[in-house]
DNA sequence: TATGAATGAGCGTTCATTCAT
DNA sequence: GATGAATGAACGCTCATTCAT
């Protein structure tokens, strides 16, 4: 059964008590605005020990940003393999996926989204290609659907997957600075709406400028 | 009267080489890791004269934001009132305007939406009223559609305010972050896809799931 | 006339005043052992003047060397050049010249000797360029000796000049580390033996094994 | 008996294991650049067995003088004692055990004359005691020379002791800097130059300024 | 207005040393 | 003996801001 409090065991319960606090510290404070002692602080370990662990402060940031971003693109490879469902339905569990992950781990899509996604000049910079893969992935599905028949052809599917994840992002966005609701409900909600307006567009059928008629 | 060499007159430009200047220290080198003097030397002036005319760094970059949102308020304002334009048309002028800000000054442009709209979690927030001031510009300009029956019903205008923000934002991201091209007729293209996207969808009338059929 | 409080002056004057306070605290603590705020209390400036004036803790350094190292540079090219006195007599303005700089500016000398000079190991690798030319230079009044017949051509030039430096060098560090007595006479009696011993040997006449004996 | 694998014998060489990388380290770093996990992952030892073993860094660096001064010291006696030799063969023999040391080691030498012996100011001041030792057996050989009429009187024994030695750390230093050759002619050679230059003196019979005529 | 010297709080990082296992 | 995680004091450097001229 192993005895949990093995060595090798509390090193790695540090190390995850420090990747924990930061994800509380970068998520209140930003980034820039905490000290690194904050972070010490808020894990309960010694200042030096940060150090023992990580090479810098902004270590701290890539490791927390890998570790979720990996699993997000292991996430949405997942779901474009699955070739029994619909283009939009794997729209919708791309969605419902980021969406879920910010209900359930708000401060660590906080600091993931406002720290390192959308501040791109800085750190996002190192990880734009990873961030790409997600685009690219996102790309893949609309393709498919495109070669279906099921999408249509005049908009490529790197802009479709921009426009798609930049909706997504401004929604999360929304809800981390509280402009807008954030019920079970509202969560729920959002995953459908964001599918339905990238997929279904703002315009009712009547309105449509078809492909035939535009 | 239009002699510009009037004492008022060069102490005003002073305050514009300043504002220049930081317009090209902030996108070149971003606001953080920029320095006071690094705009005062870009701008050809003393180290103090920054500080006669602006109370603080980040007074200046308020600044920028300020002149420039207020332009764009402006413009969104006027497009909104224009009873005569289908809505469609209507996000096509503001998406126009947009991309047209950031294709004449690119700067300028990196720099409010690098450091202060997609920063909402520093400069941002105090600039939250304001920029939120533009969804509900946008959000009118839906509801409006949806009450003309142009627009269906099914997502609220704010919502879709959102999403049409936010493409248009993960667009312009993308081109200050160097990840699609960025030709005249790169940027026409983008104004029609991204209200193509976002109004028409991005599904092939065929495979639509209509109101009637969903 | 000038009013010597002049800006330009004064700030020349803190930066001095930066200089000598250096000159004691590097000599009192030594350059590792002290920190930069030692340097400013002890200059009576603000901490961050200091970097007003010099990029780092280690720039006040080369600058103190530089400064004085040229100086014995240029004595020394100026007695090489002096072509009517013998060598024997050029080498004693050379030790003279060092050891009254000891003399006059104990700690100034204490620093360059003991923190580059001596140190060659760190800073003094900076700086090994320059203090070579000193050896060149006295390896040059060897070589114009030898070549008129004043001293004996089985010694290199350059191998002189290392043993003729080693021993002043030896004899200054006795003084700053307190082994050997300072009083102005032994500081007299130190430039003739210093150059006696060199130049005339430690042999005495008689038990002298001549070129012919030998 | 001579397991060399018994308990305290493998512990003793696992104290020498952390000597000998402390010689490499420190002479490839310099003492203060390196850190003690440095000598450590040199040796293959765990981190803390280094403080096992030794009090602190300093501590390894104080016996690794320690260990090889007391062996220059005996050597020094033993010459010293050899009634039959001539002073200027002594101080021969003193420059050659010297040279060979550092022809034999040069790391550890090094080590002893950058680290300690040139850094009276730091570490040295420890060891002044111990190294002005050397001077003084030196200078006996001097004064014994000088009692039997083979060396002058007027240049004290001590004088010339600092005389000898800052000659022979100047010459050591050269080569650990790199600034003469160290082929090994120019080791065997070395010894004897230095020892003609202390002994003999730069100046030639003819323009020798004897105590007669001078 | 205009200049740039002067101020000093603040922070990331290092690393010798300790200690529980 | 042996390991390496844990500790935390220390310090160089930055830079926004102030102010005397």
């Amino acid at each position: 059964m192993a005895a949990p409090s093995s060595r090798a065991a509390a090193a790695a319960d540090k190390r995850r008590q420090i990747l924990d606090a930061a994800i509380r510290v970068f998520a209140r404070q930003g980034f820039h605005a905490c000290r690194v002692s904050d972070v010490a602080d808020e894990a309960g370990v010694a200042y030096g020990l940060v150090y023992h662990y990580f090479e810098s402060k902004e270590e701290i940031l890539n490791t927390l940003f890998a570790e979720r971003w990996q699993v997000m693109l292991d996430a949405i490879a997942d779901i474009d393999r699955r070739q029994e469902i619909a283009a939009r339905d794997k729209l919708y569990l791309v969605a419902s996926f980021i969406i879920d992950s910010y209900r359930h781990e708000p401060e660590l899509m906080k600091v993931i989204i406002v720290e390192v996604t959308r501040a791109a000049n800085s750190f996002g910079r190192a990880h734009l290609a990873k961030i790409r893969e997600a685009y690219e992935m996102i790309g893949q599905i609309v393709e498919h659907a495109q070669r279906e028949g099921a999408f249509k052809l005049d908009i490529s599917p790197e802009f479709a997957a921009l426009v798609f994840y930049g909706a997504i992002e401004q929604l999360l966005s929304a809800w981390i600075f509280d402009v807008l609701p954030q019920s079970e409900e509202d969560f729920e909600q959002a995953k459908s709406l964001v599918v339905e307006a990238i997929c279904g567009g703002l315009e009712s059928s009547a309105g449509r400028r078809t492909a035939i008629s535009g």
